[in-house]
DNA sequence: CACTATAACGCAACTCGGTTGCGTTTGTAA
DNA sequence: TTACAAACGCAACCGAGTTGCGTTATAGTG
């Protein structure tokens, strides 16, 4: 726990401040127990002791995904959601109810594949991106 | 080839008009080498013997989308891109030049990784995304 | 070849996530 | 305390995608 503490120092030591806006956004994050679109981000923050400009937190967003600690997340067109970014893993969203739920994949399996790309194809693999779309235990 | 007229029989029998938007817009996609976004497809068909209104390939693309015939893709939180439905597939995209492959994937090698989800977490899975990031050939 | 029903279309106005420019505020270290 | 730049707010903007509604055109029927 206090990860948004040791992102905040992590960061001050490279001369970032500690905003309350910084700091808000990265306990809303934390706390949250799902990726999370800017428009919930705004609103969580708001019923909060205060708010923030949503130029505010695009901004913020931004930085800390260049920084490496917010990681983006891209489901069938719906708005980008984003979540404290942690080691690589991939999701289950319900399509009915839409929640978004970590799930741990054996990779293994199929790096081997990533390679097979790479020679057959010509093509450099640097990320992949894999969602599992379906029915959560209370929807199905 | 000819899936545009296929498509266009198909529809036929089922009551559904043989237009010059749906024709234009399956040619379109069936001439098309990699996913379009709607901006792409109407720039095409502007360029072609006569241009359709958004509003006219946004509904196209829907009801071409519900009918099964094409299919939509979603990149890391880009615009929506369509092409022709086919069988289950993957892609890799150049996150330099933005190009679209398609690539066959071993997919028995972790279809009992999905069983074995559906079993763990309670979750039923319907359908996945799985999508390749990397450098093409020209541009590695 | 009319006639008709309705699928398909165009237009204008709108929504909303996301961006940009710019002037102001605020955190931090000297 | 001061000064510099990081961070912020505001207003205007952008562009993909949607909606309502009146009009046009396709295709089956007589
Ligand atoms: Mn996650
Ligand atoms: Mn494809
Ligand atoms: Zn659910
Ligand atoms: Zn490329």
């Amino acid at each position: 726990m206090e990860t948004t503490k040791r992102i905040l120092d992590e960061l001050k030591t490279n001369g970032f401040r500690r905003s309350a806006a910084r700091e808000a956004l990265l306990r809303t994050l934390e706390t949250a127990q799902s990726p999370l679109s800017v428009p919930d981000i705004e609103r969580r923050l708001a019923s909060g002791p205060r708010s923030f400009n949503k130029t505010t937190v695009y901004r913020e967003i931004e930085f800390l995904k260049t920084a490496g600690y917010v990681s983006e997340l891209t489901l069938r067109n719906d708005v980008a959601l984003y979540e404290l970014a942690g080691p690589h893993h991939h999701h289950l969203v319900c399509v009915d109810c839409g929640t978004v739920r970590d799930v741990a994949v054996k990779e293994e399996s199929w790096e081997c594949e990533e390679r097979r790309i790479e020679k057959k194809e010509g093509f450099r693999v640097l990320d992949h991106s894999l969602e599992f779309f379906g029915l959560c235990g209370s929807c199905q």
